[in-house]
DNA sequence: GACTTAATTTACATAGTGTTGGATAATCAA
DNA sequence: TTGATTATCCAACACTATGTAAATTAAGTC
């Protein structure tokens, strides 16, 4: 069922897909996104640049599309977190995260450690903040003289920020530490 | 003296970049930064094109320098505030540095509020973790399992990413009221 | 094996980049 | 004020990238 759902997609536009996706990873891994073009990242993937129009308007686009896959999957991977641990519990939220972070190190460092590619943090933030504001009546009973939205902003931004600082050192905390790390921070009394 | 030490630059070249920077901000508040060119800039700005290059590399190089110029700026605010208040008080810090930023609200809120300018936010967030990192040993004081890199972080993220969502929402809230929050929100105990 | 759809190839018009050499105009120094 | 200096303008150039079109080849589907 759950295969049959997206009816079946050509494998040669899968496969295609796949070959641009990397080449731009590993592009961004080598140089600013400004220096990118569609014909280099058809080159490296070994494309035809022609064959880039058929799946993408142009980087931005690819881009975009990119950072919704992103954000689906770190949705997904915190919905199933909260499933297994059937606890809204904090820290573990942020342990499954920081672990699915971890295990796709690659990408999320170039999109997120790098610099100059806002979208993928963009969208992440949003992600956040729909996840925060499910937790926001606590500090709001803790702390009445905090503006809830205010909190949001805060609370978002210091995620983001710091998971694509702990990203940009190449993760010299482990995932477990660095959730408990955020418990500790993001602690109120 | 004081104006003397730039060794006096002809008033065509101050001119000419004012323009040229105007220009680029009017642009950045119509389009994403990908959309503008030298061409746009130059025209907009009633430069010709090639005296563009006259002053700036490219367009990447222009940001750059507009972002060197707004750190130097916001150094100096922070350094006067704590000057003429004889204090590292940080919430009078913070409200330094959000009155200025409100005095200029215009070109913050294209430069950080906006999307898609990253060199601004890395500049700034430099400027943050220096300041931080001076006031960083009360943390660890009070608090030894928080480690002191992971706090820098999370407190130059939050900043920024604060102060972002502040100019992006267009200043709902008052400079000292910010400025509290902010003392609130940091508050650990 | 016939049908369908994706990818390739070649080509073209358009727009932007970065640089040149020479003319013009504004500033500076005497 | 005059003459020297230097910034800006103008026209032109080669080059790279963009985005699109039409016809052909190749791969996947039933």
């Amino acid at each position: 069922m759950a295969e049959n759902e997206k009816k079946r997609i050509d494998p040669r536009v899968l496969r295609t897909r796949q070959m641009l996706k990397e080449a731009l990873i590993e592009l961004l891994e080598e140089m600013d996104v400004e220096k990118i073009t569609v014909n280099r990242i058809a080159e490296r993937a070994t494309i035809n640049r022609v064959t880039f129009y058929l799946h993408y308007k142009d980087i931005q686009d690819m881009l975009e599309k990119m950072a919704d896959e992103m954000a689906e999957n770190v949705n997904r991977v915190m919905m199933r977190t909260i499933e297994q641990h059937k606890s809204g519990d904090r820290e573990t939220l942020l342990l499954g995260l920081l672990e699915h972070i971890a295990a796709n190190a690659k990408f999320y460092k170039v999109v997120l450690g790098s610099r100059r590619i806002p979208v993928f943090h963009e969208r992440l933030r949003s992600v956040f903040v729909d996840k925060i504001k499910l937790g926001i009546e606590e500090i709001e009973e803790h702390n009445p003289d905090i503006q809830s939205d205010v909190a949001v902003w805060f609370g978002s931004a210091a995620l983001i920020g710091t998971i694509s600082a702990w990203l940009r050192n190449d993760m010299p905390y482990t995932a477990p530490f660095m959730a408990r790390q955020f418990a500790l921070l993001f602690k109120q009394r």
